[in-house]
DNA sequence: AGCCAGGCTACCG
DNA sequence: CGGTAGCATGGC
């Protein structure tokens, strides 16, 4: 018996569908079409390193500020001034270090052209650790990747899955290896784990 | 009034 | 290699 594929289903029929990456703010559920186009794309990007150990909630003000000011766009996040970048995403909290890995993400955008970049690459950038990069590949680009998180790691030890913690790269694999390699059941799979964690601790 | 949130870098031994 | 300080705001 496969615990990993079991523990999924479980999850499903515990929370539903979660439909995860909010684009403009809002949710779509049961709608893994998105994003849809190139601004949504990179929409989705700024918002993962703006999320980085912050709330949603937070990190979706830092972006409704963006949006409102009609800098979504990466020539635009290119010509901002750092400083006043930080103060416009104040609230997603380390907002001087994330002004500057938004631009550093930035350059690399643009420098892609429109190709997909390879995981190696996206870890090259400052400001992209291994969620970040993961979370890039699948919610951006649509890869069939697993995103680990605090909550990924904690919940094998709840479950008893795992006696010891595995570090980022044994985690993903343990999840790949089992589950099918599609991106609506990775993106699936990770918004579970963490309303599942964040329910129940 | 603390404690924590969808981490990462830099630096230590 | 593994371990940890520092980064910061907002909600509960």
């Amino acid at each position: 018996m496969n615990k990993i594929k079991k523990l999924y289903e479980e999850l499903l029929r515990e929370h539903g569908h979660q439909g995860w990456w909010p684009i403009n703010n809002k949710y779509t559920p049961k709608n893994y079409g998105c994003p849809r186009n190139e601004k949504e794309k990179y929409e989705v990007i700024l918002g993962t390193i703006l999320t980085q150990n912050t709330t949603w909630r937070n990190a979706a003000k830092a972006l409704d500020e963006l949006r409102r000011k009609k800098l979504i766009k990466p020539r635009e996040i290119s010509k901002i001034k750092q400083e006043r970048l930080a103060r416009i995403i104040r609230s997603a909290g380390y907002h001087n270090q994330k002004a500057n890995y938004l631009k550093e993400i930035t350059k690399f955008y643009l420098s892609l052209k429109g190709r997909t970049p390879t995981r190696q690459e996206l870890l090259h950038v400052k400001g992209v650790g291994k969620e970040t990069a993961d979370s890039i590949l699948l919610y951006a680009y649509k890869e069939p990747v697993f995103v680990v998180d605090k909550y990924t790691k904690r919940l094998l030890q709840r479950e008893k899955i795992l006696k010891k913690e595995k570090d980022y790269d044994e985690t993903r694999k343990i999840f790949m290896d089992n589950i099918e390699k599609k991106y609506e059941t990775y993106n699936e799979y990770h918004a579970l784990i963490v309303q599942e964690m964040k329910t129940k601790p």
